[in-house]
DNA sequence: AACTCATGAAACCGTTCGGTTGCACTTGAC
DNA sequence: GTCAAGTGCAACCGAACGGTTTCATGAGTT
């Protein structure tokens, strides 16, 4: 059996991006601070969970330097980055970027 | 199951293909079989699981429609098809495509 | 200092996931 | 027809996940 090194190299970070952007709450949460830079408090806000569920999926995301945190007092303001975006992308490309079929 | 169930059940079935990918043995299997198409029996030669574990992770891939299947008597050749990739595709572009910080 | 607000962290709990095991079905060869 | 090969499916199990609840910490306010 092969080892498949080059596609192994996702699993050295500690969270794996693929699954970060998975959960359907995490990717609403992205879109939404793509929009505009917002405090956990404020995201939680616009959905049906607690704001500490909220909390759990932002610290999976900034994990995965999926999102950027912002200090200002005592309030956090999270905004969305698209360095690590750009590796899925690359996978993407790397594996059907040159197959045109189907 | 509720009486209107069955009436959902196409939406229901309906998998995520976020998550479908989010598995890196799916990814390793995608990557294995865009070289070149495969029987199950020799992806699963491949990796460290059973046959059937392959086998399950082939059928998510297909309910996605992330893989071809063509029957060649007894046998099952699976192969890579991207129309589905190109929907991830959109979905980074469209959050991320236009924002070239960070 | 005392208090409130914004946030993260830990413990717990039900659900889902990925794996194995065993079984059933179909195809091709004898 | 009989048998082996190739494959999928259902049941079961341990681990991981997503959620809530509770508690701890630090910044701003009085």
């Amino acid at each position: 059996m092969q080892p498949l090194g080059c596609i192994l190299l996702f699993e050295v970070m500690k969270r794996d991006i693929f699954q970060a952007i998975a959960d359907p709450t995490r990717r609403a949460i992205i879109a939404l601070i793509a929009l505009q830079a917002m405090t956990p408090n404020a995201i939680a806000e616009h959905f049906d969970t607690s704001r500490q569920a909220v909390s759990k999926h932002l610290r999976i995301l900034a994990e995965c330097e999926l999102v950027k945190q912002e200090y200002k007092g005592r309030e956090i303001y999270y905004s969305a980055g698209d360095r690590k975006m750009k590796e899925i992308d690359e996978w993407l490309d790397r594996k059907f970027g040159a197959d045109t079929s189907n």
